[in-house]
DNA sequence: AGATACAATCTAGGGGCATTAGGAAAAAGC
DNA sequence: GCTTTTTCCTAATGCCCCTAGATTGTATCT
């Protein structure tokens, strides 16, 4: 018998396209080891635990997902940027459902893993670069941060869960949902308070 | 031996507890019979499978919640009602964070539960007349209706997996996410295409 | 009340998955 | 060539999902 030539990362690869193609629930240890033609406990040698391997996925498919978005905002600004950030995290979800998916679980991943992984980090410095054109002084620039991707992740979400009833395209709604973004981002309401009615 | 009293409810209300206390993945028929005090075998008799077990709590979450947001919309209108209508989206996910997470599945709940669950169907009408005071005409309503699921899940979602660092919070994100919200709806933007720059 | 029908629960068992421990075999180092 | 390390395997344990068939409690009928 060869050797398969397992390593970490291929398996967190054989597991993130099991994810993809059959959902993220069957991600499990065996149907992986079944993928790469080895026996279940073979992977232990590489991977910590079932949990082990799903926060690996997940940090993958972060890294991913941010190295997308970086390319297709290079040398945008504005509302160009801002619909090309936003399409290309849409499209990630739409092409890799299942490492999607990876990415909500409540995170409990090896802190030294994550150290290592750029996608996070990078995916955060990206989005306040993004919107650095829309000139918004902190505290302002963490909460329209925090918005955005908080629609962004919410409405890719809610559109694989089957949220939208086929009444109106997604896709027609998602566009108007960035112009509208785009317009609040220009007229993000002052901090007071008592704003007179 | 007396005998258990079980009903569906009796059993998917033992399973949502379970999901809040431990989260969702704990959820088992195992466990959920060891929480009534029954063997596994006999949870059958009242519910088809593990999947129909959680599309009956996501289904009860949908219900419960919006409930708790008609509840908080009655009588108000304008950002009173926004707010109100946001605040108890949000409360309801920190109270019942199994729950909550249970409504995220992609759905594949038994039709005839669902035909006979208020829950979902009122959710959507209930945010279409809550936003009906800002005189959006279709498509833009569900636009905008869209938008708003989308920010508050989205916001809720991260919220609970961690997604926020620590650095500003969440709370005083979430007030300020809410003015946006109102403010663009507000100054929804026209649906012209060609914009000059 | 006694017999009968119905439903709820249990016992028993098959099959899958996660995980650990220890052995064999391939690759790498000396 | 021999030793060491790494990779992968076999074996075994325990939990979990689910089905089938027996059993027992409850309701109904006469």
């Amino acid at each position: 018998m060869g050797r398969a030539g397992l390593t970490a990362d291929r398996v967190t690869l054989a597991g993130a396209e099991l994810a993809d193609e059959a959902g993220l629930d069957h991600v499990t240890m065996s149907a992986v080891a079944r993928r790469l033609g080895v026996k279940d406990a073979s992977l232990y040698a590489h991977v910590r635990n079932l949990e082990d391997l799903r926060g690996r996925i997940a940090l993958l498919a972060a890294d991913e997902k941010t190295l997308r978005i970086a390319e297709a905002i290079a040398g945008r600004a504005g509302k160009d940027a801002l619909v090309a950030y936003a399409n290309a995290w849409r499209q990630y979800a739409h092409d890799h459902p299942g490492r999607y998916m990876a990415t909500q679980i409540p995170i409990q991943i090896d802190p030294e893993l994550v150290a290592r992984a750029p996608g996070p980090r990078r995916a955060v410095e990206l989005t306040y670069g993004m919107l650095r054109a829309y000139a918004l002084a902190e505290p302002d620039l963490t909460d329209a941060v925090r918005l955005m991707r908080s629609t962004l992740h919410g409405f890719t979400s809610l559109e694989a869960a089957g949220g939208f009833a086929h009444a109106r395209p997604a896709e027609d709604s998602w566009v108007r949902c960035l112009d509208a973004l785009h317009t609040l981002l220009e007229h993000w309401p002052p901090r007071d308070e008592g704003d007179p009615a």
